[in-house]
DNA sequence: GCTCTCGAATATGTCTGAGTAATGAGCTCA
DNA sequence: TGAGCTCATTACTCAGACATATTCGAGAGC
């Protein structure tokens, strides 16, 4: 479903310039201006703007790249609304510090994943999910209906199905954690949905990274399903606390 | 230091198309682009736009608001940004279903709360405060070092001086909850420092409109300071568990 | 009569170039 | 030394043209 985030050709240009700037061109269904936001998000995550750097001038940039300046405008306005920079005449773009950055938006995640995040903020989102999840997976136990069970179990069958190493199979795990916060009925926690799924899967990657198959997830995603479908929330709360323990887990290991 | 929200002149136009169109005008600091995004996204908030439905084309809309289409177009683009609404060639400008807008979004949240939010998404963020913020309440007191006690103590003491009533107590409210997500030294959390103070405030200043002063909110804050002071996580977790509890149930019998 | 393919209409996407407005820095002057 | 002013710089806004993608309908073929 997701595109392969690599849909942006860099074409080394013949400039020797400080910052090495390539040529942006755009993937198939992708806008011009998407394309340019996604490889200036990649380049401010990865660190190759430090915060309260300056981006060049709008007529110098946008002619590197390649583009018109309304494109390159357009791409500013989408990173000024997530939080990753400011404008102002005179001043220029400059990169906001990192603590006014929408960390948690589903593309700033991508962005922050696309290059080799630090132990740091996989570890911080862990803490995150070990908060959310399981209260989650309680309030899921308490208010879950026939519909929210069936998404549970046809997640689980995909995972069963296709392994974690591939992508349809990390689609059902995102899909397991989804409806579990589907069926808190909770609007502020499913807008949490996407950055949750993007650290769950994200961070199987790196899994697969190390050990070939670390650990069989399929018993403990069992045991959090088997609580909320019997309406025992302290047990489903539990088993989902153990869960991401293990995942935190195993995920250092590879890493390290 | 938030402006008022309130920097957008809408001039009745004589039009009496299906939705009246207003014209928009920037205020002093805001730049044109921002102030449309803020009237659509306060529009699409609070329900003038339903899911799924269209907007006028780029041409048309721009001439109504009497701008240029460039600068709605950079609004749109921020929309796109949020999740707010996905435009595609021949097919328009469409309103995404609610589930994919990202409500966590500081703006967005904002201009949920500039309309009259429903009593559910109130008590949801709420649901998420009580979920949140007992949890960072625990680490903070595992974490905090001195600089965290001492913003901890300056909040309280703004609070003390304004009251709740005025724009500068909330501020303060805002920096205790603030400071508490900083102290817990995990980026992802500080990032819900946006949202959760965005419901702080706002939920405040629900209360304020029911009754007068429905009970001096200090005496809770100085109980989870004083946890988080002497470093004892399962008291400061059990505080602001306290709290946030007393906060929902003053906000609801105001809003009742 | 039904399906499939292809073309044209239409709305968004991109480009160019001009002109406006806001801001920060340096200068002048008290 | 400090406050106020001028000016250069930069982003911001505008207008209009052209490009591109996607939908929808018409027509050919089965």
């Amino acid at each position: 479903m997701e595109p392969s985030a690599d849909d942006i050709e860099k074409e080394a240009d013949g400039g020797t310039g400080p910052v090495a700037i390539g040529r942006v061109r755009r993937g198939t269904g992708r806008r011009l201006h998407g394309a340019i936001a996604n490889k200036l998000g990649r380049a401010i995550l990865g660190g190759e703007y430090a915060p309260g750097e300056r981006l060049e001038g709008e007529v110098a940039f946008s002619e590197s790249l390649d583009v018109s300046r309304t494109a390159y405008r357009e791409a500013i306005q989408v990173l000024v609304a997530k939080g990753l920079v400011e404008s102002k005449p005179k001043a220029g773009t400059r990169v906001l510090p990192r603590n006014r950055w929408n960390l948690l938006d589903p593309e700033v995640l991508a962005w922050a994943f696309s290059g080799r995040p630090h132990m740091d903020f996989v570890r911080n989102l862990f803490e995150l999910r070990s908060i959310i999840e399981p209260a989650a997976a309680r309030l899921a136990a308490e208010r879950r209906d026939r519909t929210d069970l069936k998404a549970l179990r046809d997640a689980l069958t995909g995972m069963r199905q296709h392994s974690l190493a591939t992508e349809a199979g990390r689609a059902a795990d995102r899909d397991f954690h989804d409806a579990i916060l589907q069926a808190t009925r909770n609007d502020a926690l499913v807008a949490l949905s996407a950055s949750i799924g993007a650290a769950v899967s994200w961070t199987t990657i790196f899994k697969q990274r190390g050990e070939p198959l670390p650990r069989n997830a399929i018993p403990d995603h069992v045991r959090v399903y088997d609580a909320i479908a019997a309406g025992e929330p302290e047990a489903a709360a539990e088993a989902m606390r153990a869960l991401v323990a293990l995942a935190l887990e195993d995920t250092r290991s590879a890493m390290a």
